[in-house]
DNA sequence: TTTGCTTTTAAACAATTGTTCATTAATCAG
DNA sequence: CTGATTAATGAACAATTGTTTAAAAGCAAA
């Protein structure tokens, strides 16, 4: 059902998707539905919060200093996106149709991650490796850049991932000021 | 009646807000509505193409080198796009909601936006002013960047749009690898 | 005020929405 | 096989959807 909704939503908003069309995917009737979510606002809540949280669970705790920290975080950006294009989607498409409380746990798994990014340029900054004057701002700058990937990469297409890696780490890299 | 959909559409998303909801906010009976537009769809695909076409008739000519041109355009979209973050928002966000003709010609003229700044791109690495290896990823990851502006920017915020756009014009500066 | 035209209303329409529930079917332990 | 538990069905519900339309209201010119 998750796999269903997921697919579904994503192609056609929360809003647009009805819980007959997400049992109709499953190959069930509507109100067998229920007895696996309460309703069909949890079931968006819990895509989300599941995304979020596989995301905080899998970015690296890279070693060494904070410029190959940053080149370890670029990396599993993108990968890590790249793969789950459907629920990228939804975790920051779907968010106004959260409830308060929802969205305020959203928000807070999205910040922790933000956080985690500010962290290495903050070491960077005073370890004199970066040079940026905003570390709240170059991280949001740079998340906003990285997952704007997702919407042009074709797995089939122009570019291999490496290749994508390659480039946006080399245009990172030089905004924070490190030498290559 | 436009205005109305366009703050409507923004907060709760195209199919979640229905035509009385928009009526009600112009103080009016829902078929009066349809003296103004021929039905919901055509009225977010205007709202849309309104806004690219604004866009498009806004984005400057500027004169100078590739740099000053860059910079110009850095500024431009900042600006243009803090200005609008309703319009904004529905012209990403609702793209799915088109028809596939409607879709088409909304795509068009996003690319013919991106093909501005493309066109910079590739100038200023034909000047040896830029030192660029894909003028198209370089040019969706600007704009990425760029737009993620109006995720976090107010205008009573800590920073005021010139100091955004001081700094990002400084990674972009950095990124496409012009000297301050 | 009367005429003619445009705009708005209010009701109606068939379809669809999320959700519930009694009944039926499937599964599984002993 | 029996009995008990779990899961799925199909119908029902009140509410809401986009859109149409006949009647009412508004309004400018004569």
């Amino acid at each position: 059902m998750r796999a269903a909704a997921l697919r579904l939503f994503a192609r056609g908003g929360y809003a647009a998707v009805s819980m007959r069309a997400i049992a109709a995917e499953v190959g069930v009737q509507a109100g067998a539905l229920y007895n696996y979510t309460p309703d069909k606002q949890t079931l968006l809540f819990e895509l989300m919060r599941g995304h979020l949280e596989d995301l905080l669970a899998a970015v690296p705790e890279t070693a060494g200093g904070p410029s190959a920290q940053l080149k370890g975080f670029v990396a599993f950006h993108i990968r890590f996106h790249a793969d789950r294009p459907d629920a990228v989607f939804i975790a920051y498409m779907e968010l106004r149709n959260l409830t308060p409380e929802n969205f305020a746990e959203v928000e807070r798994l999205r910040r922790t991650y933000e956080d985690r990014l500010e962290a290495i340029l903050k070491a960077g900054l005073q370890n004199g490796e970066f040079s940026v004057t905003d570390t709240k701002i170059v991280t949001l700058a740079i998340i906003a850049m990285l997952t704007g990937v997702n919407t042009w990469f074709r797995h089939n297409g122009r570019l291999s991932l490496d290749e994508v890696v390659t480039q946006y780490w080399d245009m990172v890299r030089k905004a924070v000021g490190v030498a290559s």
